[in-house]
DNA sequence: GATTCATCTGAACATATGCTCATCCGTCCG
DNA sequence: CGGACGGATGAGCATATGTTCAGATGAATC
């Protein structure tokens, strides 16, 4: 996962800090790659971060998220008639979610009951209180 | 986009009730129908939350949202040896997080600044915040 | 214990994605 | 104007994704 260096083009660096600045010299360039190293390593990428995004990228799990954040339990039966797909296709993406920590599943008898986490109910409020063009 | 009908087994949706409530009658069912109808009808999918979690759901473009969420403008020149791809696959990436309406460009010269729209920062707020085992 | 029921699982297939390469578009500079 | 430069764009291709179908599982019922 860690690259062991980075090939930054210090030529390049230089005519854009030259612009950037109206005066620029050497140390003003090595600042810089330093600044871009560590900002490198700072934002490392969590592999949950990219799996639950990834998951809630489908429209399909999309909205069995937005169901299931809106609140309560439902068993897959109660949510396959709400989603265009077929009941299997529920269980994959069900599945798929519940990989990402996105919904928990609870069994009871023959049914499965689901419901959201919170990091599902806090993605979908992230996307509602920033929408260009509110609902 | 509206489905003009749901196809709900009114029957499984019998049983499940008759193993949720002690004792359930037909009212039971048609209420659980007409509340399964409104949440279909309150969860519409905006496509721009799709394209939003889309965008972010893949590495490069997840790598360089947090580059440019760390704050200030950079350009693809600083940013490209931070990802491991070519320079075309980032302005690529700029390009599909910037109609996403995650990145923001303005020109300069011969260079193209790139930042973070708060869309951004906030939906990868959400996740830090939300994270199972926290960096 | 055989059957029905709700759900899960894996294979298979069509489609979407993400990269690189080649090329093109503006801008600056001599 | 001609060239170098930063970046954008489109084709092409390997790989990933999402769905359906067929069959498997475990629980309840007869």
């Amino acid at each position: 996962m860690a690259r062991t260096d980075l090939d930054i083009d210090t030529d390049r660096l230089q005519r854009l800090l030259g612009d950037q600045l109206a005066d620029c010299c050497e140390e003003d360039v090595d600042e810089r790659v330093a600044e871009l190293r560590a900002l490198e390593r700072e934002t490392a990428t969590p592999d949950d971060d990219l799996e639950a995004l990834r998951a809630l990228g489908g429209e399909t799990r999309y909205r069995l998220a937005r169901l299931l954040a809106a609140g309560g339990e439902r068993c897959v039966c109660e949510l396959s008639p709400l989603v265009d797909v077929s009941g299997s296709a529920v269980s994959h993406a069900l599945s798929t979610l519940a990989d990402a920590g996105l919904v928990e599943r609870r069994k009871e008898g023959r049914w499965r009951y689901y419901r959201a986490t919170d990091r599902t109910v806090e993605l979908l409020d992230a996307l509602d209180t920033t929408r260009e063009v509110p609902a």
